[in-house]
DNA sequence: TCTGGGGTCCTAGGACCC
DNA sequence: TCTGGGGTCCTAGGACCC
C-alpha cells in the first residue's frame, strides 16, 4: 500500500499557524508582487475565489468578506514543510517528498500496531500527530498504487464524512465512486487528455480503469497506459526516497513595475543568475549552457516582444560570475529598445554532476552504461565479426532488447535527453 | 493600475552510425 | 564481405504536475 499525505491549503495554513485567531476563517495568500491568489482556505474557496486569479479581480470580493490577505513568505512555508516531512519520516518506513506540501509513503510490509489492515487508524494517527505537533491540517489517502493513493486523497478532501482519511483497500467497493468521478481528477490526466478521452466516450475514472492498457498505449502514450494499470491496482511507478538532482534550474520573476532600460534588465537577470547558481551549487552540479528570456506583457498595448536565447559556457561551471557574464552577453545581443518589459528569467541547462576538472573515463562510461556497453559490443563485433557477442537472457537475443525491455510500461524510461532550451 | 514560478516526462522526426 | 534494421543523439514541442 501507498499513502499520500497532502497539506490542506498549504500556504494559507502556514499563515494560520502564527495567527490562530484566523482559524476557520477565509485566508488567502498572494504570489510575488501580490499579483495572483496562490492559496486559499476552504472558507475562502466557499466565497468563490478561484486559484491563480489576479488579485485585482477578486479584491472587492476579499474586502467585502473581510478575508485575511497575506503576501507570500516562501521561507516560512519551506520551514513548516520541513517539519511536516520530518514527522512523516518518524511515522512511516519510507517517504518520498513529492512537493512542498505532499509526500508519498511506501507501506509495503509495514504493519501498524501489529495489525495488517489497520490503515484507517494509521492515517488518522498521521493526521492527528501532524496537527498536534505542527498545527498543519492534512488529508491522507491510502491505496495499492500511487495513482490510486492520489485519488483517495482527493476523495478524502472532498468528502466531509471521511474526516480527511480515505482508504481504498478493496477496489470493488469504490466502483460506484469511480463512476461519478470525472477522468480529469486522475493524476496525469489534464485538460487536453480529458478532451481526447471524451471523444472515445471515456468520461469517468471507471471508464478509464476498464480500458485495455495496451490499446491506450497505442492510441495515446506509455504514460497514460501506466495510469490505466495503476488504476487497476497494478503498481507501475517507482518510489524515490532520495530526491534526484534537478536536470535544469530556472529562476523567473515578473517585475513589480515595467522595466524600460537595458541596465535594469541586466540587473534583474544578474540577480536571478546569482539565485540560480546558488541552487546549482547546493546540488553540486555544473551548468554547460545558459538560457535567458525577457518579454513584454500580453496585457499591454502594442505588439508583444518575446526574446530568448541560449549559449554554451566555455566550460561547465557553477560559479556566479561566468554564468552572469554570459547571461548579460545574451541580453545585450537580444535587447530591443523602447519596450516596457514585464518579466525575465534565466535557465541553467545541460547540468552535469562531475567536477569537469577531474575527468575520469571510467566514470563517464559508468554514467552512461547503455552507450558504453553498445560501443564495446560494436568494438568487439568489428574485431571478431558481426554478432559475435551474444547478449541477454536468451542466447541470440539482440543487445538492443535490453533497451526495449526497460521501456515497457512497468518501468519509467531512464534516458530522456535534457532539452537544451526549455523556456516559454 | 494590477495577471505565478517553478518543474517533469514523453514523442516525433532528422541526421548519422554500425 | 556487405547490407540495412535498428540503434544513438539531438531538438522542438506537447502534456502534465504543484
Amino acid at each position: 500500500m501507498f499513502a499520500l499525505v497532502d497539506c490542506n491549503s498549504c500556504y494559507a495554513s502556514c499563515e494560520q499557524i502564527f495567527r490562530p485567531d484566523l482559524r476557520n476563517k477565509p485566508v488567502v495568500v498572494l504570489s510575488n508582487n501580490d499579483g495572483c491568489v496562490v492559496a486559499r482556505t476552504k472558507e475562502a474557496k466557499a466565497l468563490g475565489i478561484p486559484n491563480i486569479e489576479p488579485y485585482f479581480k477578486v479584491r472587492h470580493l476579499l474586502e467585502k468578506h473581510k478575508v485575511a490577505v497575506f503576501s507570500s513568505n516562501y521561507e516560512l512555508y519551506g520551514d513548516v514543510s520541513a517539519r511536516v516531512m520530518t514527522l512523516l519520516r518518524e511515522l512511516a518506513p519510507q517517504v518520498e517528498i513529492y512537493s512542498i506540501d505532499e509526500a508519498f509513503l511506501d507501506l509495503h510490509g509495514f504493519q501498524y500496531h501489529q495489525m495488517e489492515h489497520n490503515w484507517r487508524d494509521f492515517a488518522t494517527h498521521i493526521r492527528s500527530t501532524i496537527w498536534q505537533q505542527v498545527r498543519m491540517p492534512v488529508c491522507v489517502g491510502i491505496a495499492p498504487t500511487k495513482t490510486l493513493a492520489k485519488l483517495a486523497n482527493h476523495i478524502a478532501k472532498k468528502s466531509k464524512k471521511l474526516n480527511g482519511v480515505c482508504v481504498m483497500d478493496k477496489l470493488e467497493d469504490w466502483e460506484k465512486v469511480f463512476r461519478q468521478l470525472p477522468v480529469n481528477k486522475i493524476w496525469g490526466v489534464g485538460r487536453n487528455l480529458a478532451a481526447r478521452l471524451s471523444e472515445l466516450d471515456i468520461h469517468t475514472v471507471q471508464d478509464l480503469r476498464t480500458q485495455d492498457s495496451q490499446l491506450i498505449q497505442k492510441q495515446f502514450s506509455v504514460s497514460l497506459s501506466r495510469t490505466v494499470r495503476e488504476l487497476q491496482g497494478i503498481n507501475c511507478l517507482g518510489f524515490n526516497e532520495v530526491p534526484s538532482n534537478k536536470q535544469q534550474i530556472v529562476v523567473t520573476r515578473s517585475f513589480g513595475e515595467r522595466i524600460t532600460t537595458l541596465e535594469q534588465l541586466k540587473e534583474t537577470v544578474s540577480y536571478y543568475g546569482r539565485r540560480a547558481s546558488e541552487k546549482l551549487r547546493r546540488q553540486n552540479s555544473y551548468a554547460q549552457a545558459v538560457s535567458i528570456f525577457f518579454e513584454t506583457s500580453v496585457h499591454d498595448k502594442g505588439t508583444r516582444v518575446f526574446r530568448q536565447g541560449c549559449r554554451e559556457l566555455a566550460y561547465p561551471s557553477n560559479d556566479t560570475r561566468p554564468i552572469v557574464e554570459l547571461a548579460v552577453q545574451i541580453i545585450e545581443s537580444l535587447y530591443v529598445h523602447n519596450q516596457r518589459y514585464y518579466r525575465s528569467g534565466i535557465g541553467l541547462l545541460d547540468l552535469v554532476d562531475t567536477n569537469p576538472h577531474q575527468h575520469n573515463l571510467w566514470d563517464e562510461e559508468q554514467s552512461d552504461k547503455t552507450t558504453g556497453l553498445m560501443q564495446m559490443v560494436d568494438k568487439i563485433n568489428r574485431r571478431f565479426g558481426r554478432d559475435s557477442v551474444l547478449f541477454g537472457r536468451n542466447a541470440g537475443e539482440s543487445p538492443w532488447a535490453i533497451k526495449r525491455e526497460l521501456k515497457s510500461p512497468d518501468y519509467t524510461t531512464r534516458w530522456s535527453s535534457v532539452p537544451k532550451i526549455k523556456m516559454r
